[in-house]
This record gives C-alpha cells, structure tokens and sequence, in this order.
DNA sequence: AAATCGGGGCC
DNA sequence: GGCCCAGATTT
C-alpha cells in the first residue's frame, strides 16, 4: 500500500519538480544574501571551497544564519585549512564554538578534519557515501556539501526544504513523521535530479525558506515568492498551517548552585566538565546540579566549599539568573567567597572530588586566560561578567 | 522510536 | 511563553 502511494506521489512530485527547479535556480543566482561562507575562493571560481563550505554547514546545523555569521570568520581565520583543524589542541576548537551550542558539532568537526587528512589526503571529498563516513556529517550535510561545494545533484532536506515543500505540495503534516520524511527526501532527490544546477537550486531552496517562506507564527511573503504559481498552499491560503507544530515534552527544572572563588591576584577557581553529557569538556566555576527548584541553597553551597577546601563564614546569594535551553530551565544561584589560602591545596595538584559531583579537576585561571577556555553561555556569564561574549 | 545535545530570536 | 532554527548520534 505505501509502495503504491509513494509511487503515484513520486510520479506526480517528479512533474512539479521539473517545472519549479528552474525558477528556485534562477530566482537565487538573481540575488541571494551574501553570506560569509557564500564568498568564493578566488576569482573566476564557480564553486564554494569544501573545506568552507564543511564548516559552514556544521556550525549551521540547528543553529540560525544570524547567530553563525558571528562565529564563523574567526573559526576560519583560526583554522584556515582542514589540515590546521585536524592539527588543532580540541580545548582551542571547543573555545571557538563558544555560544554556539550543541557543542559536540565542534568535536565531530575536528574529528571529521582527521579523517580528511588522514584517509582522503586531505581533500574534503565530493560524493556522499565518503562524506557521510564522516563524524558529524549526516544526510542532510553530505547532500549540502556535495551539492553546494561540489554541483553533485545530491538532495538536501533540512528545516527550510521541508516547509517549502510541504507548503508547495498542501501537504498538511508534522515534518518529523518518518512517511513525510521518505517522501521529502524522495521530492528533493527528483528536484536534485532535475536540474544541471543541483547546488543552486538547493542552496536556493533553502534561502527561500529563510527569507520567503518563512516559518509561523511570521507571515510568509508570498507576493515575492517566485514558485508562488505552483504552490498548493498559497491557492487554499493554508500556508500558516504547514507544517504542523511539532510536539515537544516539558522541560526538565534545574537548580544549579555556582560558587565563584576569587584569588587575591583576582584569579577564579575553575573545573572542567566530564567527557560526556552536557557541555562536555568545557570549563566552569564549581557547581553542584539539583534537580527541580526546591534545594537547600545554603545547605548546597556548604557542601561544595567543603568539597573543595573553600571555607565561607556567611553565604549569600550574589546574583540568580535563569537558563533557557530547548529541553531544560535551570536556574543559577551564585554565590561569591574570597581564598585566602585555604583552597592552596586545590592548586598545588589535581584533586579529585567524588564521580557524582559534575565536575572534576579545580584549579585557579586568570580571567585572561579564562577568556580563552570553552565555556558555557551560563558560565561565561558568572565568569567573566554578563556583558563578555 | 525516543532521548540527548544549546542558545537565542521572534512573535 | 511557545516555537523555531542549513541535524546527528546514541540508547
């Protein structure tokens, strides 16, 4: 029954794929936004350099445009070739991943600049199956770099191209259901497939999405939509309703408990997280994670002072704050205390604190030097202040 | 199939 | 206050 379906479907896609290939192509080669990773690489190129194009797509991985443009020139001006990244300490790629979230990416993508160097001489390579072989890079980013970097009709199906086409098409579904799924993919492969322009059409599909079709609650601007005359739910003005909302679980309550111990020479007390979970690897003040919202602050700070040879005579809390992330709410609750010496023990080596606490070896960091570690958006926040990016 | 993994912008 | 974003990997 499915096969019959998606054959008839496939069929009739197929028709509307041709007919609106070329006007995605030509609509974003007449102007696109001009992108830092859009830049090619030296006059008279036709095509993206893979390498740019590898690290684009990673850090764009649920990440919006605005928020990688920030990030992604001086990612590049610090690891120019794949063979600088490959060659790069992980804590310096990690601290250039700083507010981006979704950190592992940027582990993957130094992993996946090994394997380039280590198993394809270098050179970033241009079909899917050897890029999906690498970490990090999954059917959407082979389909984009093969495509894009590369003019392989490999298709692409990400936020924007599922919105598209499922407006395009009328089709009243959640873009996460896995028939969806098959069909979308199959839609973009006969668009892919029907145009000897694949990475224009592609990147073009998703311009579209980001810039005309545009997700609700804003209101897409379909007078200025040039696949407006194929689009089903333009004609029955159901554009609002596609795709449907996704249905997300509450998020978890968090209270987190951070104790920032300042040195007389205003050096600050800093752990690194384990190698797994969230914000792998990445630095912080000592903090001991509750969960839910009813903790005993004063009985908490306590036992992390204790923990690590601080003593506080008096605690009081500095500053709270809540932190949003899609599947948690944490709250922060910061305390401050002075070392005048006591903590010297945690300087003077590695002291390891019990496998339940969240983090593990404690140590005194210069707020310059500490500019330079990965860190949370939280943690940057009570380390370095709240305006310091 | 469901959970995990950030963070900010927008309405 | 909810939803979304140039998704991939693990369980």
């Amino acid at each position: 029954m499915r096969g019959k379906k998606a054959s008839v479907c496939g069929g009739r896609s197929r028709k509307q794929e041709r007919e609106i290939a070329p006007l995605i192509g030509s609509w974003f080669r007449s102007g696109a936004r001009a992108l830092p990773w859009r830049v090619l690489p030296k006059v008279g190129a036709t095509r993206r350099d893979p390498y740019h194009a590898l690290v684009a797509e990673a850090m764009l991985q649920q990440t919006q445009v605005s928020r990688v443009i920030e990030k992604y020139a001086a990612f590049v001006a610090r690891f120019p070739t794949v063979l600088d990244l490959a060659r790069a300490d992980e804590q310096d790629v990690l601290a250039m991943w700083t507010g981006l979230g979704y950190y592992r990416r940027a582990q993957h993508l130094h992993a996946a600049a090994r394997t380039i160097v280590d198993d394809f001489g270098g050179c970033v390579p241009s079909d899917v199956e050897s890029l999906r072989s690498l970490k990090g890079v999954g059917r959407y980013t082979a389909g984009a770099i093969a495509s894009l970097a590369f003019d392989e009709p490999a298709p692409i199906v990400d936020g924007n191209v599922a919105r598209v086409l499922l407006r395009v098409h009328g089709k009243d579904a959640a873009s996460d259901d896995a028939d969806i799924q098959e069909w979308l993919w199959s839609t973009a492969q006969a668009l892919a497939a029907a145009t000897d322009h694949p990475g224009d059409v592609n990147e073009g599909l998703m311009e579209l999405g980001a810039t005309i079709c545009v997700p609700a609650p804003s209101r897409p601007a379909c007078e200025r939509c040039p696949i407006a005359v194929a689009c089903a739910a333009r004609a029955s003005r159901s554009q609002m309703e596609i795709p449907r909302p996704k249905t997300r679980g509450a998020r978890a309550e968090v209270t987190c408990v951070a104790l920032r111990v300042t040195r007389s020479d205003g050096a600050v007390l800093l752990v690194r997280r384990p190698a797994r979970g969230m914000w792998a690897n990445m630095w912080q003040v000592p903090t001991a994670e509750h969960a839910g919202l009813e903790v005993d602050l004063d009985a908490s700070v306590q036992q992390l002072a204790q923990s690590l040879g601080v003593h506080i005579k008096r605690s009081r809390v500095a500053e709270s704050f809540e932190f949003l992330a899609t599947h948690r709410r944490m709250m922060f609750h910061v305390f401050r205390a002075t070392d005048r010496g006591s903590a010297r023990s945690v300087v003077s080596g590695p002291r390891h604190t019990d496998c339940s606490e969240p983090q593990s070896v404690a140590r005194f960091v210069l707020l310059e030097q500490a500019a330079e570690l990965p860190m949370s958006s939280p943690q940057r926040r009570i380390v370095l202040g709240s305006e310091a990016r």
